[in-house]
DNA sequence: CCTACCGATCGGTAGG
DNA sequence: CCTACCGATCGGTAGG
């Protein structure tokens, strides 16, 4: 699950393009890139100026200047890991014919997402959205329900797209099917990552076969490898 | 998600039964109740002597002497949990008729204990799974890890149970079934918990019964209400 | 199960 | 983005 419509930016500040400002942006990212794995594993709660710091070519004030507080990281955080997201699983699958085949592909795209680890604890917004669904509002939960949204309102528009092609039975619940089929997701990532589950993917792949098949789907349409079939 | 099979106590020590134990032992219960709460919320690691005794009429050194480090305190939690998880989804649901409606039953009982909250947070064990998933092996996480496994082997005998009776199909994929059925109620806990969503529960009764549909159970077996039908 | 206290780490700031 | 430092909170213990 995550995030996909309009480009959340890393947050770059305005200000002339000098060396300090280039330096300053390449060592932010790579801030980001090890928080991001750090928050994937340890929670977002769980990163500290302290330990980011440890694995990083930056000392803890240093850190703290560049985000200026624990939830600016907190955010920065979330906005890279929709930019990676957007990277590995959205747009790669964007590509090619539209309608169910696109559907499918940005289904096998998902379960390779989580397994190839693009995180090291697996999906990071599966993680972070299960950290922070039962507290207090505020920002940082904030744009973790916002990339959510973006996430479940994509898939739906993936599979109305397939409904009006006639590639999906007209008439589908496609708020229904996506509830489902991104359980399916979110249940593989889990069992993979806290059981090793060695099934996991398989049994993703087939359970979300099964519930496009149910919805009208040309099975010969949903191919293993995601290729337009 | 979560426990089923054989008992796992709160873990009383021995000794004899004079008025300290037994005030001891009620002390113990009244701050795992508020723990568990706390830890559905919080995570098992946002815990800490110091907020917990400020929610219950024991001091910070009082609960540490109680359960001799906090990795006691998380093992007791997970522990309590079960024992509450036994006693509102498992239990109940496991009266009356055996086979598919004591199945359907159970998936009943498991979307009411998310509905109505009986942990603050929603299901404790999607919060400690999710936050431990990615996390160093170590006691607490085992103890994580053999309650789901307890549970998906519940499910499965259930399950088993219902097809050897002829009410779902001969050659039903029952692991398959489980994994899906199980990925169902979980994303109605984080639905509702996350986002609110009104649709959470009806959604997943819906995606519930037609999974069953599908394996061959007969639709008047799978009444709203879960009474025998 | 309480008072009193420990060293370590937390988020954050001053000042350069 | 570094050195040096702050008050608060952490898990845990001594001793009763």
């Amino acid at each position: 699950m995550s995030a996909s419509a309009p480009a959340a930016t890393t947050g770059a500040a305005p200000g002339a393009v000098d060396g300090r400002r280039l330096r300053g942006d390449r060592t932010r990212r790579a801030v980001l890139d090890r928080a991001v794995h750090a928050a994937s594993v340890e929670g977002l709660d769980g990163l500290t100026f302290g330990t980011l710091a440890a694995s990083v070519p930056v000392n803890k004030s240093g850190i703290a200047g560049l985000f200026g507080s624990k939830e600016g990281l907190q955010l920065a955080v979330v906005a890279h890991a929709r930019d990676v997201y957007r990277a590995t699983v959205v747009l790669p699958a964007a590509e090619g014919e539209p309608g169910l085949a696109r559907l499918w592909r940005t289904v096998l795209a998902w379960l390779t997402y989580s397994e190839e680890r693009v995180f090291d604890g697996g999906c990071f917004f599966r993680a972070a959205a299960t950290e922070l669904d039962a507290r207090t509002p505020g920002p940082v939960r904030d744009a973790v329900v916002a990339a959510l949204r973006d996430w479940d309102a994509y898939l739906v528009r993936l599979a109305t797209g397939a409904v009006e092609r006639g590639e999906l039975a007209e008439g589908t619940d496609v708020g229904q099917l996506v509830f489902t089929l991104d359980a399916v997701l979110d249940r593989a990532d889990l069992a993979s990552v806290l059981l090793a589950d060695p099934d996991a993917y398989a049994r993703a792949r087939r359970a979300a076969r099964g519930l496009l098949a149910a919805a009208g789907a040309d099975p010969a349409a949903l191919p293993a490898d995601g290729l337009d079939g």
